[in-house]
DNA sequence: TGAAATAGGACTATGTTAGTCCACATTTAA
DNA sequence: TTAAATGTGGACTAACATAGTCCTATTTCA
């Protein structure tokens, strides 16, 4: 399942907007409002993200967020594993996936997805965050 | 939404069986059987198939589905979009999103999404039904 | 005429994503 | 020392998409 969902969106702008403010701490509000993102919703992502060390967060008041890595660290793909959880091209390929798939065992087209996860992998691993800002 | 889904899946499969029995008619229950696929659903994937001349259906006894395109000359992204109807990596970039979304107008991040969009769109276009057969 | 096949509309079940609500913890400024 | 500003985080709900099912035609052939 690659695609870039609503949250991963959000985390995009976030991380844009924060990264825009160079030495400046961000609040949750801040992005929420310019971004026009549900304000809750955006504060679960922020804290992945800090959780993921890729934002550093001061609580309390003048807090906020400002960035731990520079933009180029942060590969697109692993930011849509930290959001969305793992993810692959097609339900079965998943590591997780114990479910009695079409897949599995000796599918007749489990080769050609898995090379074409590889190369949509390839892709989302090559573009970084510094892509978006 | 990129996203190789289910019906997708069993499109391909489906494809790979029918271009593997030369000259002879292949049947939906016989696909469905082989494959260990839900029949009603791989019929209204054949017949998609067939209204968008990828397949020719002979109806009645001894009726059954033949290959009407070479498998290299399917590409992947229009096999995906046939089954699983317009696809974009965002919700935001497909020509139907009406709803207000933060990727329209001047959205921060819409230009390296679009860019982002266009890469995807060209691995699948350059795959074809050939790679999986 | 009846069996074997495709054609296709309508419905249901399930799971995922997006979004909301609420209570709490931390920090700073007054 | 207290109130306001801010992050933390669990639990819940709503909306939507996907997968799958059911049922009834229609076509063709023996």
């Amino acid at each position: 399942m690659i695609r870039i969902s609503k949250k991963v969106e959000y985390a995009l702008m976030a991380l844009k907007f924060i990264s825009n403010s160079e030495h400046k701490l961000v609040t949750a509000r801040e992005i929420s409002d310019k971004g026009n993102i549900p304000y809750d919703l955006l504060s679960k992502i922020l804290q992945k993200l800090k959780n993921e060390n890729i934002l550093i967060s001061n609580q309390g008041t003048n807090g906020g967020y400002s960035m731990n890595k520079r933009p180029d660290e942060i590969p697109l793909f692993s930011l849509m594993n930290v959001i969305d959880g793992e993810t692959a091209i097609a339900e079965c390929l998943m590591d997780n996936s114990v479910k009695d798939c079409c897949l599995t065992d000796s599918c007749s087209i489990k080769n050609p997805v898995t090379v074409l996860q590889k190369e949509v992998e390839e892709l989302f691993k090559k573009k970084t965050i510094s892509d978006f800002v």
